[in-house]
DNA sequence: TCGAATTTGTGCGTATGTATC
DNA sequence: GGATACATACGCACAAATTCG
């Protein structure tokens, strides 16, 4: 077996003296020049330890300021259950397991916004066709907890009330309510689940760093007639936000 | 807004010219110091911009011969459904969606392991009861596609024919017909996901470079008097496998 | 209000080790 | 063995942000 090299050894020391409560939970860390003293190395190397800890969401950098053990806020849970719960569409609100607790959101809709190729092809529709799209930022405690972009083709809702997502009677509804409306029965929903990094932009919107681990979900809610109906691209950083499944096994007969 | 760091900038470039096919996949990107010239920025910047890219998965390194544009295996994908396949149970092979195509596995089991804080949390038992523990290797195509570590508390099944999940009459039968074996009826999974990088050995098992994006899953299996039977850490590389799950979403009344 | 010191974030050049060809 | 290229490591410089006197 060959040895680690140096940075991960920093990453792992540093990792353990935080486990250890060497250093609490928000409190700053030495200067990379002292930390790079005390272990014997080069500032370069403790820098890339500390960036593995601040995409692992451990670490908090500011800039100008210090490095940081990062707070760990009570994490909403986002639950994909299987079960029945009655909860989700009771409380009008998403129509995948909601999240733990009072969970509120805001969207800013956008018609007539065409279809690039990817979307189109999870719609099966052309590329081009016009859609509604709306950006959520979900909030729970009034703090951003994850994001999502869902994309609906603006042939299923023109002309009726509930074309917009976020407007209407049926406001934050949910797809399947707002489906119903129209005469669509929404059967099932697939996820594609996959892990990314933030961007910079979804760093801002959601206040992490950027490039701190998330997991990237493609939403797609089908009808009865097998048609995609919605698809949806949501961001869920692990800091602030953990995925939970629920399944049934099913029985032997 | 702020605009982006070069390094950044460099590794959108780079992930651009890859999705336009300027150079196709399993190709050799132009040397470090090369690319570093046409960009006009130091050699340092290239290599941070690749090793974002690495990390995602586009991009492989092979240290001595070059940059890769990484090779699209196909991908395993992991299915979660709720809606009876009546493939799972009936190919003996894990209880919670197989993979799709021709799936085989190797395990290795010890027996009376202590149970670490953590498994012992989950499985509800005290920190240094004795367990089963069994890693397993997920193959397909004889190549590997995920891993897993499994923990059983001894106490269940000590003394009959399926203490060991690879072994007797029922090996890799999966836990459900296993704990049926014994008076058990498994009736639900809980699964944790969340986003991380893989560490030298993992990346080591599954043949991709340590650090890339995999997905870890903490999946539970419960018993009908709401007892934990099993609990497993799940290691699902990005680049090798994708997590699907099915929703039914449930009509309203 | 201003400015100096500190700290992170970014960028560059170089050296060394090691794997590949 | 030698050339090439990646992987790691070091030292330095500068900008931006923060802190504090």
């Amino acid at each position: 077996m060959r040895e680690q090299p140096t940075y991960l050894r920093v990453a792992d020391e540093l990792r353990r003296r935080i486990a250890d409560h060497v250093w609490a939970e928000g409190a700053q860390l030495p200067s990379r020049a002292q930390l790079a003293k005390d272990f014997g190395v080069s500032d370069a190397i403790v820098r890339r330890a500390q960036e593995l800890l601040i995409s692992d969401g451990v670490l908090e950098g500011r800039a100008g300021s210090g490095t940081y053990v990062a707070e760990r806020r009570t994490r909403a849970r986002m639950v994909r259950a299987h079960v029945r719960t009655g909860l989700d569409e009771a409380a009008g609100g998403p129509d995948l397991g909601a999240l733990t607790g009072p969970e509120t959101w805001e969207g800013r809709s956008d018609v007539m916004v065409p279809a690039p190729a990817h979307i189109a092809a999870r719609l099966g529709i052309a590329e081009g066709d016009y859609c509604v799209r709306t950006a959520y930022e979900h909030l729970l405690d009034s703090k951003p907890v994850y994001l999502s972009t869902s994309w609906e083709p603006y042939e299923i809702t023109s002309g009726t009330l509930v074309v917009l997502p976020d407007g209407g009677p049926l406001a934050g509804a949910g797809v399947v309510r707002r489906m119903a409306e129209v005469g669509i029965t929404v059967t099932h929903a697939v996820e594609r689940m996959e892990p990314g990094q933030t961007d910079a932009e979804e760093a801002h919107l959601l206040g992490v760093q950027r490039g701190v681990l998330c997991t990237r979900i493609e939403r797609t809610f089908y009808s009865d007639d097998g048609r995609a109906v919605e698809t949806a691209d949501i961001v869920v950083p692990a800091a602030l936000c953990e995925i939970v499944v629920e399944t049934p096994v099913s029985r032997r007969r």
